[in-house]
DNA sequence: CTGAAAGCGCTTACAG
DNA sequence: CTGAAAGCGCTTACAG
């Protein structure tokens, strides 16, 4: 029998063990092992006995002990931008039906956007011996993460792809989608067509200005240097850059926003002026269908990008993948309105 | 020196220990345990050459191990319902900024407003011996967590204070809220005013009816039954409830929502009707401002509502606290044109 | 300044 | 059917 002055089973903060169940049952630590993990073996009167053990002790299997010893964690890690975003509340939720279906839980953390938090969470998450890491990079050089990538950590990208190492990714189609936005605009008969998107070195905000430029190009629409406008999102920055492109003798008659932050601030630009200026934004929101008038998107679908991603997450821990590649999701035009308004002029 | 075809330090999965980065630099263990946590009374050298072994092999100190030898494992978990609810978004954020700022990982799940998930998730979460729990309930008996709370697990509760145990809880001022809000409405008039909330069994749900029931009881207007109507959140039960209570021959003239996603709903059903109806709702939402017209509100602050219980968490784990207490936080009106509207008859 | 031994709470590989 | 020993990768408590 244990001495109870010295192993006090009910003081805050200590926790029964296999050994202190095994002790009060008066069995073998391995028949504790056998009875709480469902293995064959163990008499049904043994079983009881250990049962009861269990259930008196208030004991529950530590499962960091666990891992220790089984090497996988069952753990993912997700660095996204923001857990305030509400971009990411879907993709973090797909992420985790997944790693649920995989017996996985969910380690998640934001990077606001700073590639140093990115980093030191990304490390931090391999220190705790993740399986497998979801990354949305804030940073472009994800060279940090080659030594764990070596030692087997999976690694998926998604929304952007990684910065000089070849791994996963999960993207939507930027390009395509920002050039069918335009292409939406042009055919509604604009041509003086403003693009007011995130900062340049951010892949999706170049991609779509890339779009932006091919739509106007094969439309043979020359493109004014003071149509676009890339930078951060604050409504300040958006605010006065759509503000400079609707003064001045020849302006803009419609916006193509590069993303849902840009959106939104534009929306409430035009919500202040007379006349009514087109609006197709990148990626969809809540209630853009009810605006006066309906907001026109591109949409990307969030869920469907984290649950691509974390699929191929553990396609990588199955040893099912070859090599790194990138996946590209379509996106979708929705029509609600702003997007179908003809130039002012 | 270790036999190489034995220990394969760059074969994927495998990754070096400390026991290999000693025998690497050709010291004892406990030196570069020493090196790695930064500890005084290791010579300039020594430490230089424990470095370039931890450089050379890729090493990274496995936290998983060291929490079980350390005790705590320096992580919480956050229970919610939906990672996607745009509700928990900024809530989960002001809950991870807490534990960061004390050295924390969140490992964070969502129930599905499934009690058996929320119960199974937390449990798991347990047995990972996470430092301390904070949970949105979706159940109403937490008599299952009693011997991990005793065991030294901090939990505290939000937004719902936990069922048949006594714990910590940081709630919104649901009944004072409701209260204010229908107050609001019959001081411009109404006096015929629907409650659409969520199912009674649900804390939040009952309270705000108590504050819409205190509010008319306050203005001496007979509540109808037909007025309340408490149910599932989905849009066809919304609707229908809406539909019912604006048909008849005295249909009500305004609404007072029970939660966003009530209110949104509603506005739909609005939108679609010619005769304007006034309309307050419990819980702010992104672009409330912007329709037409601007939808008031009853806030309530997620973010405020994450930081103060997962300072609560913290302060359990430092020893601070003393017994069970449930904090409520004060909710705020904002209007907007929707609560302003007279009555249309 | 440095390191060998014991131990955290489990599982693995054996032996009876 | 059952259990003692070794080990997962660290830290703790000592001793030199």
């Amino acid at each position: 029998m244990a001495d109870p002055a010295r192993r006090p089973d009910n003081r805050y903060g200590s926790r029964p063990t296999m050994k202190d169940v095994a002790t009060s049952a008066g069995v073998g630590l391995k028949t504790v092992s056998r009875v709480v993990n469902g293995e064959p073996g163990v008499t049904p009167d043994t079983e009881r006995r250990v049962q009861a053990a269990i259930d008196a002790l208030g004991f529950r299997r530590n499962d960091s002990a666990r891992v220790l010893r089984k090497g996988r964690t069952a753990s993912i890690g997700l660095v996204l931008e923001d857990l305030a975003d509400p971009f990411y509340g879907p993709l973090s939720r797909a992420v985790e039906e997944v790693a649920r279906a995989h017996g996985a839980l969910l380690i998640n953390g934001s990077s606001a956007e700073d590639p140093d938090r990115e980093q030191e969470l990304a490390l931090a998450l391999c220190a705790r011996r993740v399986d497998g890491l979801v990354i949305i990079p804030a940073g472009d050089d994800h060279r940090y993460l080659e030594p764990e990538i070596k030692a087997g950590v999976a690694t998926v990208f998604v929304d952007r792809p990684a910065g000089k190492i070849d791994a996963d990714a999960v993207v939507s189609d930027s390009f395509g989608g920002a050039r069918d936005g335009v292409a939406h605009l042009i055919a509604h008969g604009h041509r003086r067509i403003g693009f007011i998107g995130d900062r340049p070195n951010i892949h999706t905000a170049a991609e779509r200005l890339r779009g932006y430029r091919a739509a106007m190009a094969d439309a043979g629409i020359p493109v004014q240097d003071a149509w676009m406008s890339l930078g951060a999102t604050d409504p300040e920055r958006v605010r006065r850059a759509a503000a400079e492109m609707l003064s001045g003798p020849e302006p803009v008659t419609a916006f193509f926003a590069g993303n849902n932050r840009v959106t939104v601030t534009v929306v409430r630009v035009l919500s202040e002026r007379p006349r009514p200026v087109a609006l197709v934004g990148f990626d969809d929101f809540e209630l853009a269908d009810l605006l006066q008038p309906g907001v026109t998107v591109v949409a990307q679908d969030a869920a469907q990008l984290g649950r691509t991603a974390a699929q191929r997450l553990f396609q990588q821990l199955d040893g099912v993948l070859a090599s790194p590649e990138r996946t590209v999701l379509p996106t979708r035009l929705i029509t609600r309105g702003s997007g179908e308004l003809p130039p002012a002029d």
